[in-house]
DNA sequence: CAGGTGTCTGCAATCGTTTGCAGAGATTAA
DNA sequence: TTAATCTCTGCAAACGATTGCAGACACCTG
């Protein structure tokens, strides 16, 4: 049973190895079995307790259905129910009504301080619906991204938060296409019939320019994010555009995309930088672990942030305001987003279609130390 | 449908307010009835088109029960099955054989870096295996607990990791009562019939003040966690008893445990040892948040790190080594703990009845810049 | 050739709900 | 009083898999 949702398939072939034999012995020993207790009520129990029919403890237990029973047995039905401290079984409910009330959450890396508080506000305001979260980590690799996907369809999730979407990705396509519940949260896709909560780019990076500008600087440095992803290439044509209109030269040489949104790439980017030029006070990141990354690459040229170069990140994750320098970024409420994100999706779970909405929320700038007037 | 999973009563009373009409029109109208493409195949499919019955297919394609029908006829099911794209249905399958192939994790706080590399850890390994991992934050309060783990066993998840649990914990005891596959991590309970994968306590306290003592130190303060935690409990006993071993005189003055495993716990606590006594060179702090509410408490007297005082942290959670200064801290293999604790779970679901097992990984101790010799 | 032994496959019950349909009363209208 | 209309509840068939049991068949042995 090592792949128990999978037909056994050459493409996912049957590891049979490490079965145990317990599992041949007893496979449908349930819990309660060796445990002292009485396996849970289930709705019969409470019919035949409460002296009616199994359908109609259905209806009764069921909001939308509730009205067809009168209130006298629905009464009586509830406070047995409760008794036996019945509790629906979401398999046997799912099994009829393709409806599991699961969501699944699909991020690229839950390590990225970014994710946990998004995580945190949807699975909140799911779980305040009624729905639970499935946690799904890509591992940032496609591949992973793919078998998840998968993973979560047989599961029958009602819906998905994907927070790793790529502008073009193939994985949204196909759920568009099954018409599968869907919200993306962080980034989104270059097709614009996809429900999103995102934050604005173009403001953030304007932001930054404009705080940096007042500060005195003129030229500017931008490590960017990959230009597979939303975020990274608004950020990176806003900062063009914006330079030119904030009066900026926006010399090529000082720009360059980091491949990933790493500490490490962003390192990278930034030594290419320099490796061209070292004309510039300050630097743009497009997100705070690339300014983490520009950080490295000062400190090992002997520099100094925010003295010799000042930098500015993105996102305001936990805990940027505890490093060194504390880093000036632009916030967004990451909570927020999360939690819009769990409302967007039970909103078109319940009504699919309705036309799809994307919300955009503000970031503000948080000054703090790893900015400064140039030299 | 707000309350899907649960009885109607007047704990959980039924808020069928906002129910969109849509849901009564076609309640039971699932995705694919929308999309343009065909609802997946099913068991019956597969049968049919391969001209056997259903039961056979399903013994081919459980590895536990493959041996027993020819490997002709298993080839051919397999290729139909995997020709229409066949998946079990996890739902249907779960009902009969009360497996669902699901696991809870149970979190405090998933906003607290230490936990998602244990997640992501634990997550990765049991996807290898076949499990989905359901996330369940409880945001740190025990009632947020109680309904959680309601909801984890009418989903009849197969198993639970919990990685806030207290030291006595009524909701151990339950799933201990109710043989629900348990392991704990990080911290265990007082109880040493429950499996649980945690880090040696002892050892890292021993090691931070090894350290702090070979630097010269000899007036030590402490600030500890909540005694209610079995990290908290062990590191506070180890601490006073270590003092001793060290030759340092534990002054219980020095000595304070936070409320909490926040900053700002672990910023009173150090307010408190300071309205005691400033005779003291360096702090333990029972963990990095703490250590993190130390160094405000020091700035904030206009003291420096590590130049008046020097602090150690434990756990060394992710970008510990960016902050101002870099903290010195144990560092204890999170992602490794979060590995065993699946591993462990697994074990427990396929042999309920084998021994309980504890590890125990070894901190090592990550000396930074939070960390010299007294002034 | 009868009977025993294995190997393989099908039958049918089961898991716990939901829901279209129909029937039983109660109520009202003619 | 009869028929028509409502309101409520029960019946039974799904949903998609698993599995104990038994039957079919082939093969071997005495």
């Amino acid at each position: 049973m090592a792949l128990p949702l999978q037909a056994c398939t050459p493409a996912s072939p049957c590891r049979t190895s490490h079965e145990p034999a317990q599992q041949l012995v007893a496979p449908n020993c349930a819990a309660y079995d060796r445990a002292m207790v009485p396996p849970p009520a289930n709705i019969k129990d409470v019919a035949s307790r409460a002296g009616v029919h199994p359908s109609t403890v259905s209806r009764v237990l069921n909001p939308a259905t509730r009205s067809m029973v009168s209130d006298r047995l629905a009464r009586k039905i509830i406070e047995v129910a409760e008794e036996l401290g019945y509790r629906r079984n979401p398999l046997a409910a799912g099994l009829r009504t393709q409806r599991t009330y699961t969501v699944g959450i699909v991020l690229p890396d839950i390590t990225n301080p970014v994710f946990p508080p998004i995580v945190r506000g949807a699975e909140h305001t799911l779980g305040g619906e009624g729905y639970t979260a499935i946690l799904a980590d890509s591992g940032g690799q496609r591949r992973g991204e793919r078998t998840i996907i998968d993973n979560l369809k047989t599961r029958r999730v009602d819906g998905l938060i994907i927070a790793a979407a790529r502008r073009r990705d193939p994985i949204v396509d196909e759920c568009v296409e099954l018409a599968i519940p869907l919200v993306l949260v962080n980034r989104t896709v270059d097709k614009h019939n996809v429900a999103a909560v995102i934050n604005d780019d173009e403001l953030g990076i304007e932001l930054a320019l404009e705080h940096l500008r007042a500060l005195g600087h003129r030229r500017i440095a931008y490590v960017g994010g990959p230009q597979s992803t939303s975020t990274g290439y608004t950020r990176y044509r806003t900062f063009i555009r914006s330079c030119k209109r904030f009066g900026l030269t926006p010399d090529r040489e000082r720009v360059v995309n980091a491949r990933d949104y790493t500490e490490a790439a962003g390192e990278r980017a930034f030594n290419r930088i320099l490796e061209r030029t070292t004309d510039f006070t300050a630097v743009v990141a497009a997100n705070d672990l690339l300014a983490l990354g520009c950080y490295d690459g000062i400190r090992a040229r002997g520099l100094k942030c925010p003295d010799d170069i000042s930098v500015t990140g993105f996102n305001d994750m936990p805990f940027v305001d505890r490093f060194d320098p504390p880093l000036t970024t632009l916030h967004i409420p990451l909570d927020e987003l999360g939690v819009q994100a769990a409302q967007l999706l039970l909103e078109r779970i319940r009504l699919p279609d309705a036309p799809v909405k994307q919300l955009r929320l503000e970031p503000r700038i948080v000054v703090r130390g790893s900015t400064a007037p140039p030299a």
